[in-house]
DNA sequence: CTTGAAGCTATAGTTGCTAGAGACATTAGG
DNA sequence: CCTAATGTCTCTAGCAACTATAGCTTCAAG
């Protein structure tokens, strides 16, 4: 049995995130010690490098919490399963489409600039007017909307 | 003078998201007419414009914050301006660079799984467990830390 | 037995908005 | 001129996924 410290150690999950991660319902109440401090066995373990993993790849809780009931069903299909790693696959490519845009955009902004005063300064002047763009890094379409944000990407471990 | 919803539509931004920028600072305070209404002018409108132009490619408030006080000033010179550029490029490519690990590691998964029950689902597999991971895909250095995720790329316009 | 680290709860803050309530202002139509 | 519809006002709360703080109790080492 571990303590919230060690198992955080274990896992590379800061202890207020464990904490968190009970409080929201995507961990089960831990058991308690005789001076009411949280322990934890394998399972637990096992649950908590699950959701950090998955963290990791850029699924929201949401989408874990699902996961995570789903593999306590081994014997029903893994379509869903598979639909909400797709589903994060398409999130990804899309983030992923978007982020090039930017990156040229920025690219070029950066390059033009001869580096003199603000006034003739090429990045002042490309974000005052988006036609001097090359090309489109628009606003997400509406459908594409939702948690586009990439998991808060809260450094790793403890 | 337009009011604030047609200042909204002509520059692609919401309503209460314009009085949100007055709020924190980011634009000054609207000038009133009798009732008690905000009223904007060109320069309101240009600070908007430029404002949504830079949250389109990626920049933070605070970063937006700076650029604007930095073009009030165009005699200075742009060094400090192509810095925020070049710090939002830099935290592009880190992005990137995370988002096409995590797109191989999904792809991986979703291609490896034939689809039958739970309990062999490569999905779920794979998330218990990282070694089975092709390549690193890890969280982020604490360094490139902060604000990691796409600013909430809230669709478009008003 | 004492001390310091680790744990507990509860609350508030982060970013960049969005949504709602309830009141006032403005404008178009009859 | 009155009314209804829309627009605007302020204020507050909510979203994701944590992180941080305060003020306590418990535990392990010496
Ligand atoms: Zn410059
Ligand atoms: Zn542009
Ligand atoms: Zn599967
Ligand atoms: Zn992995």
């Amino acid at each position: 049995m571990l303590t919230i410290g060690k198992l955080g150690e274990a896992a590379g999950v800061k202890v207020p995130t464990i904490r968190y991660y009970e409080q929201i319902g995507l961990l089960p109440e831990a058991e308690r010690s005789s001076g009411n401090q949280r322990l934890y066995g394998r399972r637990a373990m096992e649950q908590l490098a699950f959701i950090r993993h998955a963290r990791d790849l850029g699924f929201t809780l949401e989408a874990i919490r699902d996961l995570l009931s789903l593999s306590d069903r081994p014997d029903q299909s893994c379509a869903a399963a598979d639909a909400i790693a797709r589903a994060q696959l398409a999130e990804v490519e899309s983030r992923l489409a978007r982020l090039i845009a930017l990156k040229a955009e920025l690219e070029r902004m950066v390059v033009q600039c001869a580096g003199g005063r603000i006034a003739d300064c090429r990045v002042i002047e490309v974000l005052s007017d988006h036609s001097l763009c090359a090309h489109d890094h628009l606003s997400v379409p509406k459908s594409v909307d939702a948690s586009l944000a990439l998991p808060a990407s809260t450094s790793s471990s403890n």
